[in-house]
DNA sequence: GTCGTTTGCTAAATCGATTAAGCTTTAGCA
DNA sequence: TGCTAAAGCTTAATCGATTTAGCAAACGAC
């Protein structure tokens, strides 16, 4: 029942704890320990299975070999892929992850980092909600390991890795704008999170930049706590009160399903009657009738980024902030009907 | 930088660590601690936010508050949505979740479960992939606290929750029966697990109840190994090779998700061509037009009954076990054509 | 006044590993 | 032979909590 101790081991071998120890952590030759004994130990330890208990051994060491994960919604297309490629990653340095959901919830964040710490994790990786800045400034001066995702909190400089959201703003703005479309309406939230904010500031910049007029009438901001329906209420009146209307961005994935279902239910073809853009990609909208043209994440590259920057600090290279930008890619589907007409 | 330990409390509150732990731990009562030193040390506790250490208190006392969860893909839908529940569930009995993803393959289900065994999880949830048996088995020898999920091992009497599958999928096809369907198709997968199969006899059941003809010809099966390009055109001949079919049955939801984009390839109409009813929702199913109908599983509650059962073990309620299946339900949306037009 | 009981608390062992410090024994060299 | 150095281990402290066994003082009963 109980786990094989190394105590047992030396017993049966017949030297002391320390020795096996030494031999079992690699350090033999530093600690000169015989071969011989060596030999012996390292042959009980496999032929008794040894395994180390963690929790004693993170009692001294004072580390788990842990890493804390939290997301927006672990249940999310973007974060769930992102948990699974960091999952694989941390075990190929031997952590584990632990998880948990904010629902960009401050309360349920504070919650999950204070759980997070007195289990002792060794390192964050941090989708932050709205105001977490002061329990983010403690992690960072108390020097923890730590990298932000999907985006960052602008008063605090730390480590984060996100895609350019910029870049991919803009990108699907100037498509829009080199198929023909004039009339751009951009549906984004109120959230005041810097990937939102520059989410915007791409897509105003390619319309500044191609000398196209962006009203204010042309831009709605669902709240982000408006329920489905309400959400679907507000875009299909929003839609309704813009008649020339020819093509719509919407900045977040799950806006873009939700604004899939309001145009189906306004009666309305994409592609045909009006254009759709979504930031970031998702089952659906590959497979939807017609495809719809997304701003894609590299979702492999952040997750790889995310753990290549947490195992820097937790080795130590705590020297300088890393920040990682990564280019979004404009995934061209068939919900821009002029585009593959026009082409 | 290093945290309060209960002999910090101790010494400031001059009595010894016995007591700040007796005291801390709701035993002074018990333990004939004053009631002017219990609140003291309360005061003091709540004064330095003492936290207890989880590593030395998992080490003496043998417990982690830590549940392991393997699931197939954490980033599948079915899944990830379980462990977002699962992790909330857990999260109200002080528990923290480690998971990983299998693949449904067994050598990195073995390399989990020896992970998770050596980081000392109190109890497991887990999905077990093919020829998992002996590894269930030695941690049902060991008592372990466990359950599984999605499947179960017939030859292993365990704890389990899982859908009806049975039902499931003879409540699907007689749903196509009585909207007059004669030619129905199966696709599912070679594997052999027992969600599988009870979904091919749930199927062949309902023909069977309701004198219908299920020739060999009519069912598919697509190996579990096959890429999804392969898939494609796994399905795409198989839908060629039978003329008069008039409906499909998809075993699973990615082989739904496959089967949708098969049709679509192949010029067909869903709902007018063909009906298609899938096993497990998605966004997809539901945004898709035509909505494709499913059979969908009651995510929410299976995740709450693997942690009752759980907790039930984690709290010495060994005695019996527990099978938990829940009901799944029929979404009838518009992919099955005839139903909307004959209703 | 003595004995037994209760009250209120503490000493010390323990969980299983790591690690600084140190203790023999053998070897090397003059 | 005597002295230093290296080789090869071990002792014991430590991490922070839990828990068994038990001590000392106060109290009560006779």
């Amino acid at each position: 029942m109980k786990g094989v101790s190394i105590k047992d081991i030396a017993k049966q071998a017949g030297v002391s704890p320390t020795t096996v120890s030494f031999v079992l952590n690699g350090k033999a030759k530093e600690k000169r320990i015989s071969d011989q004994v060596s030999k012996k130990i390292l042959k009980l330890a496999s032929k008794l299975k040894y395994k180390p208990n963690q929790l004693a051994r993170g009692l001294r060491t004072g580390k788990t070999k842990t890493i804390g994960l939290i997301v927006e919604d672990i249940a999310n297309h973007f974060f769930a892929n992102v948990a699974k490629i960091v999952e694989e990653e941390a075990d190929k340095f031997g952590y584990k992850v632990l998880y948990g959901s904010t629902e960009d919830d401050l309360t349920k964040a504070k919650g999950l980092l204070e759980v997070l710490e007195y289990r002792q994790v060794d390192g964050y990786i941090i989708t932050p909600t709205p105001n977490l800045d002061k329990e983010i400034e403690s992690l960072k001066n108390a020097r923890k390991p730590m990298v932000l995702m999907d985006r960052y909190l602008p008063q605090i400089p730390t480590n984060y890795v996100m895609v350019n959201n910029f870049q991919g703003a803009f990108d699907a703005a100037e498509y829009l704008l080199n198929l023909g479309y004039g009339k751009i309406a951009l549906v984004t939230t109120t959230s005041e999170q810097i990937q939102m904010k520059e989410r915007l500031n791409g897509f105003t910049a390619a319309m500044k930049a191609h000398n196209a007029s962006f009203p204010r009438k042309m831009l709605k901001k669902i709240p982000f706590t408006a329920t489905k329906e309400e959400a679907l209420e507000q875009i299909k009146s929003f839609i309704k009160g813009i008649p020339d209307l020819d093509a719509i961005f919407f900045s977040t994935n799950y806006l873009g399903i939700y604004g899939i279902e309001s145009i189906k239910e306004l009666g309305l073809k994409i592609g045909e009657d009006v254009a759709v853009i979504s930031f970031d990609d998702h089952d659906l909208f590959r497979l939807h009738t017609p495809g719809i043209t997304c701003v894609a994440q590299p979702i492999n590259d952040i997750a790889r980024n995310l753990i290549q920057v947490l195992m820097g600090e937790l080795n130590g290279n705590v020297s300088q902030i890393n920040q990682v930008i990564l280019p979004a890619t404009l995934l061209k589907r068939e919900s821009c009907g002029k585009a593959t007409l026009a082409r």
